[in-house]
DNA sequence: AATGGGACCTGCGCGC
DNA sequence: TGCGCGCAGGTCCCAT
């Protein structure tokens, strides 16, 4: 599932690679994944256009066309971009640029969403989104959890409060910080916090440099898995030893999500 | 204010 | 080998 640094691994790939390019045609196999128009309007919007610049925030793509027209991506779970101009798994709707310049958008389970607006940030999803974590600077950081009484893992995941942390970051960053998922932030030192805090940072920069964690079907443009999976402490990793301690992992579900920590090593 | 549960959706792993 | 069941999860929405 994408988080902040797959989807800006899959931000700065596409940046590379279709900015400048023209729309000659948009094949539409699954309209479910276009939100707010018909497939009939998005193609008559889209084609013949050009992708000026692709941003992010949080776990949002955001493509811009003009000014004025913004193509904005939203993965959710399963969401992939797959650049190829072979069949594609689960292949919803292809941007096509040349005969060997082919984009896909995949997702099999269909919870992700293309949609046009003129003003991406007067979408709500943008509206109400949390500071982006590696803009932060620590006091700020400390600041905003501050007085919160919910549980720190959480918390780290409301993207109200804080954009582009999912379930695989938030468990990982508390491990790195010795910190129980389950701890409430107001029973957390400055210390521990300022320990979050680094952490955090740490684990995001670490993953975008190994173009994310492939769990599920996140793969890069190319197709590529991302590594930092390879580098996971507790996501998943439920019955297996501490990498630290040798503590058997345990799993726990917090706020409905499944949650990996290790009880020696996370107070 | 904060938490919990359902809905959306479907591939996949598990048990038999 | 094949079938059926239920889990997983980001976000929104409603209820408590």
């Amino acid at each position: 599932m994408p988080e902040l640094p797959e989807v800006e691994t899959i931000r700065c790939q596409l940046e590379r690679e279709i900015v400048g390019q023209k729309i000659k045609d948009i094949i539409v196999t699954d309209a479910r994944v276009i939100k707010g128009v018909s497939a009939q309007k998005f193609k008559e919007t889209l084609i013949g256009q050009k992708f000026n610049s692709v941003s992010r925030r949080g776990k949002v793509l955001i493509l811009k066309i003009k000014s004025d027209l913004f193509l904005v991506a939203h993965l959710r779970l399963t969401g992939v971009f797959i650049l190829s101009t072979e069949k594609e798994k689960f292949s919803k709707l292809v941007f096509v640029f040349s005969k060997d310049k082919h984009l896909h958008f995949c997702d099999s389970r269909v919870f992700g969403e293309l949609r046009i607006v003129d003003d991406w940030q007067k979408l709500p999803i943008i509206k109400e989104m949390g500071p982006e974590p590696l803009s932060l600077t620590k006091a700020e950081f400390i600041r905003l959890f501050t007085g919160k009484k919910t549980k720190i893992k959480p918390l780290l995941m409301d993207q109200h409060f804080l954009a582009g942390v999912g379930n695989i970051y938030a468990q990982e960053c508390l491990f790195f910080a010795g910190i129980h998922p389950e701890r409430t932030v107001d029973s957390l030192s400055k210390e521990e916090l300022s320990r979050v805090y680094v952490e955090l940072k740490k684990v995001l920069k670490k993953a975008i440099q190994e173009k994310g964690s492939s769990v599920d079907s996140y793969r890069d443009i190319q197709g590529q898995e991302g590594r930092y999976a390879y580098f996971h402490q507790v996501y998943q990793r439920d019955g297996k030893p501490c990498l630290k301690c040798k503590t058997i992992i345990q799993r726990k579900v917090i706020s409905g999500r499944g949650t990996g920590f290790c009880p020696t090593c996370q107070k």
